[in-house]
DNA sequence: CTGCATCCTTAATGATACTG
DNA sequence: CAGTATCATTAAGGATGCAG
């Protein structure tokens, strides 16, 4: 047959797969996946949370992610107007990762300064 | 006293653990630690590995990971030269959330180019 | 409030050449 | 082989203004 699953191998550069792990593997879809993780959020809030993001950069990294199936938006339609971004069944697949990375983050940070303090502490070269 | 521990939160725009977060959450520290994953390897083995990678990136992010104590670089005094890298424990503990990643893309991707087409496929506005 | 469009700045990546 | 250095290119990000 002919018909065979294709083999996603996110190794090889052509493949797929590899363009939407560098999608997920992000800094702004970490924050904003895991900003999602409590229940559906409006733009602003998820603006407030990832602090530091700008309106263009959340709107872009949203847009793709609801492209990509990962999220839904639902616009209603009051004046002012009102969205909400929540993580589809999908999306939901990401929390666990995600947040692991987030919290390694946090848990590891100062072993990681103590290491970035001790590599640049070493003699150049002897 | 004053030396309780700092609270480290990566949705804050200036905490060291969201730079922290930005370089774990990358697409090649992802395919480098899944590269390492099996045991040390070679400059030349992860190139190959992760196929598509420059050398200039390559030896950039290892550096970089180096310096974070996520990878050791052992040198050895040979001609032509031998490199090696290998995860160090705390790289290990990237393991499981960067290599749930790539399995993700792997997995999902026949989900997400599904939705992608839907998304294009939808009228514009109506 | 949301979010697109535009312009501008900076960071990331590629290609090539070269050295220990 | 494993880098580093340089140059050229591209992508990402930030600021602002405006429209629905």
């Amino acid at each position: 047959m002919s018909n065979a699953t294709p083999v996603w191998n996110v190794m090889l550069a052509s493949c797929p797969s590899r363009t939407s792990l560098a999608k997920i593997a992000n800094k702004w879809t970490a924050m904003i996946v895991i900003s999602l993780s409590d229940g559906p959020a409006r733009f602003g809030t998820i603006r407030q949370t990832v602090e530091g993001i700008s309106g263009k950069v959340l709107a872009g990294t949203l847009r793709d992610l609801e492209r990509d199936g990962v999220l839904t938006r639902t616009a209603y339609d009051e004046m002012p107007p009102r969205v909400e971004y929540e993580l589809t069944a999908l999306g939901r697949t990401l929390r666990e990762p995600l947040t692991a990375l987030g919290l390694w983050a946090e848990q590891h940070i100062e072993e990681v300064l103590d290491a970035r303090d001790a590599f640049d502490r070493r003699p150049a070269s002897v």
